[in-house]
RNA sequence: GUCCCCUUCGUCUAGAGGCCUAGGACACUGGGUUUUCAUCCCAGCAACAGGGGUUCGACUCCCCUAGGGGACGCCA
């Protein structure tokens, strides 16, 4: 049998370990079964979508190693292989949904549907579309769409009965179609939405085995219908379950770094990386786990995945990590280091901002270390004796992580004028404002010009040194949260999101 | 709130009815090797969520409860 496996992120944000962890199982499977494996960029949110972040994917998924055989840059027989490319094919999929009564045009307000799904959920119903445009006569279509009304493409559900599906790892699914929303399939911008666009392309793409997240169990019955309202055949699916914080939620952004790009500027190794993930949910039938991909794909049996969702541990993770690292020759270490340090630029940036600063050579190391490696550990007395309070300094660090998750492309004079403004409407002296800053991003108060500094730590390092300086004042309690919050929404009037 | 999924040491996991006195790994603790540290070696700590069934026998099968997670968007 042909095999044939992707991975479908859409490109918002940074490359997240998920994607990784998701992409490493359909790569596995695919080649094991001498298939293809596929990567196939969703933009179907032109609010969100990002050419930035379709580029880091593919960065970061090629420096782990998970190279495609078909996608965006290089092609294959199914280009093309980024769905914003592909709208002419979703509508008429949609039109043909339409046609055979799977689908109807929705012409209601997103006010109006925010006020039906608040009644429900007063009524502590399950929040769903209402089916008001369902009936709505073919002239009565037709004149509203003359009339230039926006309108969206919905999937018609079944009023009562059960949706039966199937998963590999759990076996039979059953949830009753009362509980499915009629979910919206073309955007009245003309894209798709995610469900759309994932079905008709893992169709047309020949897609025969999905390992995705388990956050898109709930949303298979709509799938299916989609699937079987054009007769095509629904690809075996295995969801895996997802990785975790160590409170065991979805491993998330503001608890840990979920960030690839994070862990390579850690110092981790792709291998570990690879290796650690296929722990995740897996085990080898002998139990060792270190192992290589090779190894991997010759031993992975999909009956093995377990479903219980495994918190991500870093101190696990470093153990391998230094498994993998002493095991590297003197040579093979001494040119990974050196790349890991000083690659792409890191060091003539560097140089540049330490020559002016330098009157003996041993100067330069003890002054740049925060910039190569982690900085020290830092400790609440460190910024108590300012003129600032520790609740100001937490709150200081807590928006500056607000404003620079918004900051693009990561550059100092873009990340100074955000920050200075940050600073002018907190109405704070500059000077105090950059204190703790100073503390949290070098551990010093004394360091490198700051936001060059930022740029070259780049956003991920530098999100975590704000997070765990957060950490080390003792943290956020979720009281002070709110109020944080509502602060920041006085600061912002015209919210930036 | 509703629906769905999940439940073995703190964490990752082995376990497909008797092999379980529940095994391994990380972390932690103690000891040994080593000029220090790290590595390495040895030892220790530590779990079947609870309750009902089924069975001669349940970590393993079924049900209920509890807990955790996810989904409920013109996000993915």
């Amino acid at each position: 049998m042909k095999v044939r496996t992707r991975v479908a992120p859409s490109p918002t944000g940074d490359p997240h370990l998920g994607t990784a962890y998701v992409a490493l199982f359909n790569r596995i499977f695919a080649h094991q079964h001498n298939g293809q494996f596929v990567l196939r960029i969703e933009d179907t949110d032109q609010g969100r979508s990002r050419q930035s972040s379709t580029k880091a994917i593919q960065d970061t998924l090629r420096w782990l190693g998970l190279d495609w055989d078909e996608g965006p840059d290089i092609g294959g027989p199914f280009s093309p292989y980024i769905a914003s490319e592909r709208l002419q094919i979703y509508r008429s999929i949609a039109d043909k949904l339409c046609e055979t009564g799977m689908a109807f045009p929705c012409f209601c307000s997103k006010e109006r549907l925010a006020d039906v799904r608040a009644h429900q959920r007063e009524r502590k119903l399950t929040p769903k579309y209402d089916g008001h445009c369902v009936s709505l006569s073919r002239q009565k279509v037709s004149s509203l769409k003359a009339a230039g009304k926006p309108f969206v493409i919905r999937l018609l559900v079944p009023n009562d009965g059960v949706c039966e599906f199937h998963d590999q790892l759990r076996g039979k699914i059953t949830v009753p179609w009362s509980q499915v929303d009629m979910q919206v399939l073309l955007k009245s911008d003309g894209f798709p939405t995610y469900h759309l666009a994932a079905a008709v392309d893992d169709h047309l793409m020949e897609i025969t085995h999905i390992f995705r997240g388990e956050e898109w169990l709930s949303s298979c019955p709509k799938q299916q219908l989609i699937y079987q309202g054009l007769e095509w055949q629904v690809p075996a699916l295995y969801h895996l379950p997802l990785l975790r914080n160590s409170d065991r939620s979805k491993l998330s952004k503001r608890k840990q770094a979920t960030s690839i790009n994070y862990y390579k500027r850690s110092g981790f190794l792709p291998k570990t990386l690879l290796n650690y993930l296929a722990t995740m949910g897996w085990s080898m039938p002998d139990e060792r786990e270190k192992f290589t991909m090779q190894e991997f794909q010759k031993h992975f049996d999909p009956t093995r995945l377990s479903t219980t969702g495994p918190v991500f541990d870093i101190d696990k993770l470093k153990w391998l990590n230094g498994e993998y690292i002493r095991e590297l020759s003197l040579a093979q270490f001494k040119e990974q280091l050196l790349d890991w340090s000083f690659g792409e630029q890191r060091l003539e940036r560097i140089l540049q901002l330490m020559q002016e600063r330098t009157e003996k050579f041993d100067d330069v190391f003890t002054k740049m270390d925060y910039l190569i490696g982690d900085r020290v550990e830092v400790v609440a007395s460190q910024f108590e004796d300012g003129a600032l309070t520790r609740e100001n300094c937490l709150r200081i660090l807590e928006f500056t992580q607000r404003k620079l998750s918004l900051v693009e492309p990561w550059k100092r004079d873009g990340i100074f004028k955000e920050l200075k403004q940050l600073s002018v409407v907190m109405n704070l002296k500059f000077r105090d404002f950059l204190k703790p800053l100073f503390i949290a991003i070098s551990g010093r108060s004394v360091s490198l010009p700051l936001f060059d500094s930022i740029e070259i730590l780049g956003s991920d390092i530098t999100m975590s040194r704000l997070r765990s300086a957060i950490v080390s004042l003792g943290g956020i309690s979720k009281k002070q949260l709110k109020v944080f919050d509502k602060d920041w929404q006085s600061l912002h009037p015209h919210p930036l999101e």
